[in-house]
DNA sequence: ACAAAAGTGTTAGGCCTACACCCATGA
DNA sequence: TCATGGGTGTAGGCCTAACACTTTTGT
């Protein structure tokens, strides 16, 4: 008992809150939509799965919280991070009063080594999510609703496509997000009249014809379209 | 120094920072964007001009906290809150480390009595906001950013104009809030295309036929096209 | 030979934009 | 009578959605 007071060190004259981040990371694998999990090693929800996310220090902003944790329990670090929306529901963690940060980000499964055996992270398939710790599926319901209204907004295939892709990995990835079927011709067209696709000479003399056309972003004009505004009709 | 010491009962292992909430309140007056602002009567930033707000408790999540300021600061009960960003600068708040989860609303200016005089609450024209608090014009850009965007998906005047209004009146709110201008004629159809506008029959046997039609919003059918998600092209 | 995926173009309908004229009111 | 603001309709262009056939490859 003593012990614990001695350790208690911050006082306050009012309650505080902890103050974490959490990071919900999407993937795609050319067919379905992945997420990045880590299995909690310590209580409570030992052994759940979660997002990567920990407590924020006085000295750091949110940002940087997020960041500092991504890569300590993921690896990543290239990740651009966008906050989305703070959870702070009374009874959130058991511990104590505890309000979440939530980041988003897009990734490409490859930056992800698996080769890091001290990380417990590991890609799910969206449709095979676990049981998850803490409000974990509350703060994956919004962030699966930012990510779709984004995608509308943003050529955000860009972060989560390798650097070289097919066109219908490119839709893939749409009607995985969207949930929705489109039209393959009409998909095309519609990609090539926003202009931010470079076709990748990937015939040579002795290659098959039918194999697919690669395609890789315009980085220029994707920023160009990303900062006048950009409006995807689907 | 004693006395200091012994109001800091709670404590923690290690540092917490403060959670406050402050509230965006946008209103319009029929030809601006107005924002209700609070003069601070304390220290830090005296006499500086804030948005409404104030520290969380310990047993109340982010929303309630955020309603409950609004209330006891403007005396505002009916404002659909929303929360849009978390600010986390580390030196925000020259006291300690603050955090403070942004919300914003949008009321009609009626809806604010002026008749409290312990309100120290004012609107100010968006384009003669004074110099604020803490790094509230930080907060007010993002603010802002939310609104247009916003505007753009949801028939968002049914909560800033009065009950019956003009389509000159809605109209100059679009123009306000996207700072742009729009052919009157086009805006009136595109407005009635949506189906959403209920004309009312403000014409009697002795008014002159040339006062401007009158509208209100139809709720149903607004709520039907939030729903389904509206898409406004501008 | 057959299934699966890639490549390509046209048409009809709807929405957006630009634009002009008349009427009523109040100064 | 003049300026201001309200009310209405049309034509052209662009985007979208629907839609079919051929080629190639691998089994």
């Amino acid at each position: 008992m003593n012990l614990t007071r001695n350790k208690k060190k911050y006082c306050y004259q009012y309650p505080h809150p902890s103050v974490t981040t959490d990071c919900v990371i999407f993937g795609f694998d050319g067919m379905s939509i992945k997420l990045l999990l880590i299995e909690r090693g310590i209580e409570p929800y030992k052994g759940k799965w979660a997002f990567p996310g920990g407590f924020m220090r006085i000295d750091e902003t949110a940002d940087e919280c997020a960041r500092r944790e991504l890569e300590e329990e993921t690896g990543l670090t290239e990740a651009k991070m966008e906050q989305f929306y703070t959870f702070t529901d009374v009874n959130r963690d058991p511990r104590e009063r505890v309000i979440t940060i939530a980041y988003f980000a897009l990734v490409k499964i490859s930056d992800v080594r698996g080769g890091d055996d001290a990380s417990k992270a590991q890609w799910f398939d969206y449709n095979k999510i676990p049981s998850l710790a803490f409000d974990h599926d509350h703060i994956l319901r919004r962030a699966v609703n930012e990510l779709k209204e984004r995608i509308c907004f943003e050529p955000i295939g860009f972060e989560l496509l390798p650097e070289v892709f097919t066109m219908s990995q490119l839709q893939n990835l749409y009607e995985a997000i969207l949930d929705v079927k489109f039209d393959r011709r009409n998909f095309y067209s519609k990609m090539h009249k926003l202009d931010i696709l470079i076709p990748v000479d990937n015939r040579t003399a002795d290659t098959p014809t039918r194999v697919p056309r690669l395609y890789q972003f315009n980085r220029v004009k994707y920023n160009e379209l990303k900062q006048k505004g950009f409006r995807l009709e689907f």
